[in-house]
DNA sequence: CCTTGCATCTTGAACGATCCAATCGCGGTG
DNA sequence: CACCGCGATTGGATCGTTCAAGATGCAAGG
């Protein structure tokens, strides 16, 4: 059973003080070299590590991040936060911060856990995802001053707080440019009720780019709840109409995947693209926007770190990213 | 700004001693009703909340536990772990617990995330996933005595340690069961090389189940590691026996989804079962075995509160769970 | 009336780090 | 030779909690 290792032991062992071996680690240029070095060399002797809970104690900073883990509902959607999450352990392990996990089952739940948070753990910031119109919490963070950073844009106030986004408008318009390549000319946008920030997003690249090849988008615009029967439902009315589309660009791959059963049950090859390249869509082989979502998860993390690690160099406070199109056998 | 709220400011509004508040905290059976009272109140009306670094400092214990999550290896099974995970985190909750994520490239570099994590975040334990034969982090942590619950079963050493397991063999029994109940009678299995404690548990459950009914596996069992490309290869080998198959129950979605392609280039149809289902079971329509996830990981968290929290009424340090079959269209 | 025991509550110390103010050593200056 | 300035180092106080030991009050027992 080896003894606990204190800034004491350390500092009897190098022959110096706690303050100076203190130093060494938080202000390493007040040191002389040869001394630092000599702590230095205690410290690994002994498998020295700071002990946070008394750093925490004193400097009121805990180096633990805490973000939401939501209950996987469509299923296929929640991958995108699982890869979004393991992203975000990552790169705050590199700036030597910790994840912490929490569920909330509402709002109004979420935001008694964050009080719990801050209260008993002494949170050094958030990171919240899915965020959409009118979000109370990043209201209630930004009251109290507490560091925080957004994965997706605040869709109503604009920019009021640091965020790092996907360009959903560049996504939609890239599947949409490629079925324009593959020669397609009435294609169609299967995608969610307007009123969603990400929704209205991806729908506008569709527009926008249809637009831009001199087409009208008119009567090939459909909305529908997320999910693959709402999708296949859907689809089977676009390709019923007089003149029907030989292209769907779905808002979701959960849309999609039901668009491709549509397809399927016609002769005529119709082209389906999705969005978010999930693990289905690799699976049954269909085109699909792919988010960065490491990149994504690196940037978040980079932004907080500004905030928490004092004034840097000071760069964006919003980044876009741009996705990219995965090109499979549907499109 | 409100000032902050110590144990102090609580004990000087119930007028009481600081340790009279930690006592109705900890200990309220040794403190007189009505003072009890008084105190909850004071608590309530100042909104007090213990600060967890000063207890952690007393206490050595941080009511933090680490579990590791993966970087979505396949993409289809990570679906597993992130449901597990979420079960996690809301169990870890109720018993006043929170999660802390971890990465780790290697089994080394996960050993020394342990000390890591030990070392400066005093964290009270673990929870492993995805054991497999002769896994050194289990015989690590138990070598220190770092109190831990893994979610997979030891294959090598009998019950060292508390584990939560699914039975795989019952799953894959009931595969085997519901085909053999509509009539097949040719049932294979394609299964991951044998060696894997998981895989070698599954691949039983089908061949008790044939046996039971008098049936013979020879010639229906098959290996190959796991992937969609792969099932469909390993399918296709199998549809081409002089005696095919009419049943194909699969140790993965993967392989599943693998042998439905093989399947649907046929004109006679064969049944096909997958495992774990996925979100991409449920999207396709294959039947599936179902884990449990979320009781999995509220037992895990069980298992280890008893370990933490002294020892309460001991009952099994074991579980194993039974899945259910999820009857889709594919069998 | 004093002792004993029990229940209840209070006081001082400790956990391990950082912050603060004071001290030390040392070469240069008046 | 006393003094100064400056960088490097030191000891003490502090964060908020719990532990260990002591104090208090009350009732029963001798």
């Amino acid at each position: 059973m080896p003894q606990k290792v204190t800034i004491a032991t350390v500092a009897r062992h190098a022959r110096v003080s706690r303050q100076t071996v203190s130093n060494v680690l938080n202000a390493p240029h007040i040191v002389r070299e040869e001394t630092r070095q000599r702590v230095q060399e205690a410290i690994s002797a002994l498998g020295y590590r700071a002990n946070q809970a008394a750093r925490q104690m004193r400097t009121g900073r805990s180096r633990l991040i805490a973000t939401r883990i939501e209950p996987t509902r469509d299923g296929i959607n929640g991958s995108v936060l699982d890869r979004f999450l393991h992203g975000l352990t990552d790169a705050a392990g590199v700036a030597g911060y910790r994840i912490v996990l929490y569920t909330a089952a509402d709002d109004t739940a979420e935001l008694a856990t964050y009080d719990d948070l801050l209260g008993a753990y002494d949170l050094d910031g958030f990171v919240l995802t899915g965020t959409d119109h009118g979000d109370p919490r990043t209201a209630w963070l930004a009251e109290r001053g507490v560091p925080f950073v957004t994965f997706g844009r605040p869709w109503d106030t604009p920019d009021q707080h640091p965020w790092v986004d996907v360009d959903g408008a560049s996504g939609a318009a890239q599947a949409t440019n490629r079925l324009l390549e593959t020669g397609h000319r009435r294609i169609a946008f299967i995608g969610w009720p307007t009123g969603s920030g990400v929704g209205d997003d991806r729908r506008s690249g569709w527009r926008t780019a249809l637009r831009a090849a001199g087409l009208d988008p008119t009567d090939l615009d459909r909305e529908t709840s997320d999910g693959i029967v709402q999708g296949e439902q859907v689809a089977r009315n676009l390709l019923a109409l007089p003149d029907p589309p030989t292209g769907l660009v779905c808002a979701s791959d959960s849309l999609a995947l039901g668009a491709l059963r549509a397809v399927r049950a016609l002769d005529r090859p119709v082209a389906v693209t999705g969005f978010d390249d999930t693990p289905v869509a690799e699976a049954v082989g269909l085109t699909s926007v792919s988010q960065p979502l490491g990149r994504a998860a690196a940037r978040c993390m980079d932004l907080l770190t500004r905030i928490l690690d004092g004034p840097r160099g000071d760069g964006p406070h919003q980044v876009l990213l741009r996705p990219t199109l995965v090109v499979r056998q549907t499109a």
